[in-house]
DNA sequence: TCTCCTCGAGATCT
DNA sequence: CTCGAGGAGA
């Protein structure tokens, strides 16, 4: 879907273009532009403007009166009238998206495009209106959404709105082109202070994104885990012991219970392997890929027991009382 | 150790 | 769409 969209990535760009369009509506297949606006900036300044009211066209169906298919025009409903303030007149006698794509694609030419949601919302607008021209979108997009979230984490809602009300920003006249791209390049800047304000510098902010989201791929190894006890237990079972785990923990995140082997003195693994002691057995019940109730650990583990391996599948409850845990 | 996959929860756009 | 959770295979 949508081939050679351009990537979202984390990025503070000095050139690029804000973007914001307004639709009848939020479904892509049955929505249809009416308002397309874009600001340029070259080196943090708004160099040029780019605004342009857009007749929402016609739909194909079927009329009773003629019998037959006729076009049928797209009406801008009563809400998003109240919300943006655009109206079906306002937009009567304005060309439609196909005659202003050719000059909209000039006035952004292949700058990084940013937007409040852009990502998810305007850039798939515009994704499929220029592959109806006969275009590709594949502008490198920045979404200030998202960059909200990593900088400013702790707020409760990153809407746009949100994010004006938190850095004071005067808004003139909500949800229309041009002001909200307004809005957004003040946000942009904002969000870009307080990145520095916070990390010192975009450079170490966006290690930082990116050492984050690099660990959502790797998943949590045993060698991550440390612990700095010295005197352990040596009656408890854990202790000297390598343990396994599959599976979700119903009481605590796996790294958590890592940390508890860990502290034991006892030993993690990622695999299951001749060395292993425990399999602890979670809920696989999420994970469609596994057939039969049984994790490829699990099995392995069951297979190393029938060679005779020294290997103990438990339960969940089974390590916490083990752990000497309620 | 590295690369790539899948799923669910949560949030935003008009 | 993003992110974090869990996973497979080489």
């Amino acid at each position: 879907m949508r081939e050679g969209k351009g990537k979202s990535i984390i990025e503070f760009p000095e050139n690029y273009c804000i973007v914001d369009v307004e639709t009848t509506g939020l479904d892509f297949e049955y929505c249809r532009i009416i308002e397309l606006s874009a600001l340029k900036i070259i080196g943090n300044k708004i160099v040029d403007s780019f605004s342009a009211l857009v007749n929402p066209g016609t739909w194909n169906i079927y009329n009773d009166e003629i019998g037959d298919f006729a076009p049928t025009q797209i009406l801008i409903p009563d809400f998003v009238t109240e919300l943006t303030g655009i109206t079906n007149d306002m937009v009567k006698d304005k060309p439609i998206i196909k005659d202003i794509i050719p000059v909209f694609s000039e006035f952004i030419s292949d700058s990084i495009l940013i937007g409040h949601n852009i990502v998810a919302f305007d850039s798939n607008f515009l994704y499929d209106d220029f592959y109806k021209s006969g275009k590709l979108l594949s502008n490198t997009l920045v979404d200030t959404m998202r960059l909200s979230r990593w900088i400013l984490p702790d707020l409760d809602h990153h809407r746009l709105s949100d994010l004006a009300a938190y850095y004071h920003i005067d808004v003139f006249g909500t949800h229309r082109g041009l002001p909200d791209c307004n809005t957004t390049f003040e946000v942009y800047n904002q969000l870009k202070n307080t990145c520095i304000a916070n990390f010192g510098n975009i450079g170490s902010f966006l290690s930082y994104v990116k050492s984050r989201l690099s660990k959502t791929y790797y998943a949590l190894r045993s060698k991550d885990i440390k612990t700095d006890k010295k005197d352990f237990d040596v009656s408890n079972p854990l202790y000297h012991s390598v343990c396994v785990f599959t599976g979700t923990l119903e009481k605590m995140t796996r790294r958590e219970a890592m940390q508890i082997v860990k502290d034991l003195g006892g030993e993690c693994g990622d695999s299951v392997t001749k060395k292993t002691n425990y399999l602890v057995l979670g809920n696989n019940d999420f994970c469609k890929t596994i057939k039969g109730g049984k994790s490829n650990k699990q099995k392995k583990a069951e297979k190393l027991k029938l060679e005779g391996i020294d290997i103990n599948v438990i339960s969940e409850s089974v390590f916490y009382e083990m752990a000497g845990i309620e």
